[in-house]
DNA sequence: TTCAATTCCAACGCTTTAGTTGGACATCGT
DNA sequence: ACGATGTCCAACTAAAGCGTTGGAATTGAA
């Protein structure tokens, strides 16, 4: 194992060991590793060697494998949690509420794929009860918003927000299947603009109020 | 390895090894072990001792794990055809088309999580050029269908085939997220077609033509 | 009956992986 | 200075997985 930079540097400076920064070298390359082999896929050692950190300190700081992904997961979604509540209008704008969810998909695409590999794990969710209130608080003003005229009735208010967070992260998702259906693989930035305003469209047009 | 009842009644009665038997159960066994599993979580051994057939009859008749997986989602996505081909009404009921799917999927939940696993992989997807092919069909009808007036054409073609088959998949796509935020996990049969009802609706206010 | 081809399987080799251990090195309070 | 504490890592163990092999059983044909 090569010794990283940073550490060499800081045991020339002959400051403490930086723990957090240690711990935080390890989740970063763990959720890369995740993110793009899946539970699975990934193996404790290619983490540890993506980090320049020995193996041993990742079952120290996180337990094992399973614990570990729940951490990178967890730690991505209150990353959704905190952008979406920084930026996403009101429900009155529909449409562009649907395409900040978008929008931070197209930037972060390694959370989608997270949540489809616990999905695909079956059992239960991680950190499931906190995680369904958050999402009970979210229907719960969808729903005042449709009592409200602000949003259409005509869908169940639950299902109604699952939907639209489906269409948001539908198109990263399944790539392989956009790719095949659009004839681009999205990465075209203009491409790209094309199906945000899509999603957008589709958002109004599922729940925009009808006269 | 426990000698299986049917290959036993085979040679009891003397007649010739039932290879095509041999393989189709093989078969069997890799998609369920693969759908439950994915291809980095299955093992040959497992889907070898699920069929009650010997490992080494994986790699003759199939090759290696990724040509077994290749072959699993080739014949699953040709039952879907088939099965669409049969039952999906025309594109002028666009709703009951969609319902058509999501029924399909019901049904049958074992498609998308392969076609997840696939996308998730990363890099080609299995038999690109023909399912590209088949999709490119599909958005040359729906084209077609919006030139008619049978689809409102606000939306691309190609962009609304695309949602059409997320807004029926999407619900088995993400179980975990269907549950938490509607409450129930979608066994519950009254449940399941309301959810079938929502997904018929949306499709219809995302395609029906506007006056 | 015997022979070549085919189907089957138990057991093996080799690699990879999860998780552990024992000890070296740094830090800090006393 | 020095021991207690905490941080780090090379090397290890035990198990599991992929793919192979050598040979046994079965068949149909000569």
């Amino acid at each position: 194992m090569i010794p990283t930079e940073a550490l060499e540097i800081q045991i020339e400076w002959g400051m403490a060991w930086d723990t957090q920064e240690t711990r935080r070298r390890l989740r970063q390359a763990a959720c890369e590793e995740f993110t793009a082999h899946g539970p699975d896929g990934t193996t404790m050692a290619r983490i540890a060697a993506r980090a320049g950190i020995n193996k041993e300190r990742l079952y120290n700081y996180f337990g094992d494998k399973r614990r570990l992904f729940e951490a990178v997961l967890t730690e991505e979604l209150e990353k959704l949690a905190t952008s979406l509540g920084a930026n996403a209008p009101g429900l009155e704008h529909i449409g562009e509420y649907t395409g900040c969810i978008f929008d931070y998909h197209a930037e972060n695409p390694q959370l989608v794929r997270l949540l489809l590999w616990e999905g695909l794990s079956q059992g239960p969710a991680v950190n499931e009860p906190a995680r369904t209130a958050h999402y009970q608080r979210t229907v719960a003003k969808f729903a005042e918003a449709q009592r409200n005229g602000i949003l259409d009735d005509d869908l169940d208010p639950a299902k109604l927000v699952f939907l639209l967070i489906g269409l948001a992260a539908w198109w990263f998702a399944v790539p392989q299947l956009s790719r095949m259906v659009t004839g681009s693989d999205g990465s075209n930035s203009k491409e790209r603009s094309r199906r945000r305003a899509c999603v957008v469209s589709a958002a109004q047009h599922l729940a925009s109020p009808r006269p």
